[in-house]
Order: C-alpha cells, then structure tokens, then sequence
DNA sequence: AAGATTTGACCCTC
DNA sequence: GAGGGTCAAATCTT
C-alpha cells in the first residue's frame, strides 16, 4: 500500500516515489503541528507551518497536471431529457453518474457505528462483487440547499460483521449553524497567513475586500483545523481558477469532531501517523474529520481532477 | 405533509 | 459487457 505507484527507475527516482517520500514527511510534520498545537511555542508552531508550506509547494510542483479524466469527462445527454418532455412513457433520464475511480479523497475508517457526527442521507444500496455485505451510498444531507457534495459509503466489514467500513469521499462544503466555529483572534498573526499560499491567491487576489474575506477565510479555516490553512490544497487554490470555490471549501466548518462512536474508529487508508495515535488516542482534535483529511490527500494532484468533478465539487459557475 | 429510505433502472468507466 | 455509482419514483416514517 505503501508502494510507489510507478516504479519508473532509470538512476532517479520516480516522481511518484519522491511524492511518497514527501508524503510521508508531511504526514510527519502533520502530526507534529498537531502535538504542537498544544504548546505555548509559537516559533516552534511556525517551523512546522513552514514545514507544511514548502512540502505543500513541492506536492502541488510535483502532482500531476494533467489529471486522469481530462475534461472529456461526461456526455452530454442532450436528447434524453427532450424525449422525456415529449412525453416519453419510459422512466426519466438519469442525469448522470460518476463513477470513482480510486481517489485520494477516500478515506477509510472502520467503526461500531455508521454515525459520524455528520448528516448523511441515504441515496442508494447496492450488492456489491465478491462482497456479501450490500454497500449502503449516502451523501450530505445539505447537498440540495447548500450543495454540499460529500458523500460516504457504507459496508459492513468483511472481517467484522458487527462493524462497518466508511468511505468518505469529497468534502464538506455545508455549514451547520451548531458548528459554525468562532474566529479565533490570537491563533495565529496574520502575518503567518501571508507566508502561506492560502493567502496568496495568485494574481487577482489585490482586491482588498478579497484578500479580506480571504484572511477571515483562512483563520476560520484554522480554527477548524490548523492543517487547513497551510496544506497544499490551498497552494492548489492559489493557483487555480476555482480558488473561490476552494476557499469556500476550506473555510467551511462542518468538519466534525471525530465522532461520537463508542469505539475509537481506527483508520485503515489514513495518512501514515494522522491515524496513529491521534485518533486511537482519542484525545486530539485532530484531524477534526476524516473527511478534513481528504484535503491533505487530495492536495497529491489529483484534486485538480476531482475539483472537475462535479459529483465531488457541484460548484457550478 | 414533509422528509427519509428503498429499490430498480440508468449511465459511466474500466 | 461487467461492475459500480447515482437517479428518482415509490414507499415508509415521523
């Protein structure tokens, strides 16, 4: 699992082994920055937010620009939806469907419990290959009036039938009033935010009300979890046309804490040392949600891909 | 009545 | 063509 995914070795090492590499530390410094977090050592906080920083910069260099599914992407179903409005007796055309492909958003976490802290909204079960449990597809109750897009699945695990295995696929975009958190004055000086890519957002970002709303954007983005404001997702958004909708993204606060399951879920595709002791633990705040982790991950390039998406990211221009 | 779940069909990717 | 994800009508629950 650990495996380079290419193992192109020509003397150097392939691109997808040093990505690996920097994973790793990142998920090192990740959880250090976490550990941190709770000291009064703010310059030692700094040296891990620039840690983050310059492996966010060499992530985002090293991920791939040219994503899997170029834009060709869907069809355009056009005469469908006419010969339903014609009369058609057959059923409705479905609009479409996405099919994942493995995605760096997935996370994986095992549990007694499907609850999350989160509201899910069953939308589809389905048996699935060589599984003899059905797999149960929900996604975010918000989705139609905040246009959240997460979704998760759900399986009872093959090993442990008294648990069940969670894939959290996309973020969450909506925000629940009860977990709109509170800007946090004394965090972090803003100072700190101008050194990270959040808060350069690339060429248009002069407009002061922009850049203000940016800064709020970016300490409500800490308060929820000081991973966000320095990842590599927001180096992606200071480079990308869907930096708005990226912003939004980071500083939507419905990232939950990690449940109220009765056992301690432990992570199964989590980074490397975010879901050792953090989360067997218990005690940490972070990651706040394994979907909050799916942004640390989605920054390994593919989330240019999935940003394309609409069934992850239904921003519609 | 409104919202959630069930379920079979549709559609897309591999 | 198989497998998997999503849609949406039907049904159920609150």
């Amino acid at each position: 699992m650990a495996s380079p995914a290419g193992s192109v070795e020509d003397g150097g090492r392939s691109p997808a082994a040093i990505l690996d590499d920097l994973l790793e530390v990142r998920d090192h410094a990740v959880k250090l920055q976490s550990m941190l977090q709770w000291t009064p050592s703010s310059s030692a906080a700094a040296v891990t937010r620039e840690m983050m920083n310059r492996l966010s910069s060499a992530l985002s260099a090293l991920s791939p620009g040219g994503g899997r599914r170029g834009s060709g992407g869907r069809k355009k179903k056009s005469g469908g939806v006419d010969a339903d409005a014609a009369g058609a007796a057959g059923p409705l055309r479905r609009r479409r469907s996405c099919r994942r492909s493995k995605s760096p958003f997935v996370k994986s976490v095992t549990a007694e419990v499907t609850e999350d802290g989160n509201q899910w909204r069953k939308y589809g079960q389905k048996r699935i290959h060589d599984c003899p449990n059905p797999r149960s597809y929900y996604r975010c109750t918000h989705r139609t009036d905040q246009g959240c897009m997460a979704t998760k699945q759900v399986q009872i695990s093959d090993s442990n039938p008294s648990e069940y295995v969670m894939s959290y696929f996309g973020e969450h975009t909506c925000r629940d009033p009860s977990t709109i958190p509170y800007f946090i004055e004394d965090e972090a000086p803003v100072e700190d935010y101008k050194n990270t890519n959040l808060i350069n957002f690339g060429s248009g970002a002069n407009n002061a009300s922009t850049s203000h709303r940016r800064r709020l954007m970016a300490e409500a983005a800490a308060a929820v979890d000081p991973m966000l404001s320095c990842s590599s997702f927001a180096a992606y958004c200071s480079s990308s046309p869907l930096s708005r909708e990226c912003a939004s993204v980071v500083a939507s606060p419905s990232m939950t804490p990690p449940s109220t399951v009765g056992s301690a879920p432990h992570a199964e595709f989590w980074p490397a040392g975010v879901a050792g002791d953090d989360m067997a633990g218990g005690t940490s705040s972070f990651p706040s949600s394994p979907s909050s982790l799916g942004f640390m991950s989605g920054s390994l390039g593919s989330f240019a891909d999935l940003a394309g998406d609409d069934d992850l990211f239904g921003f519609d221009p």
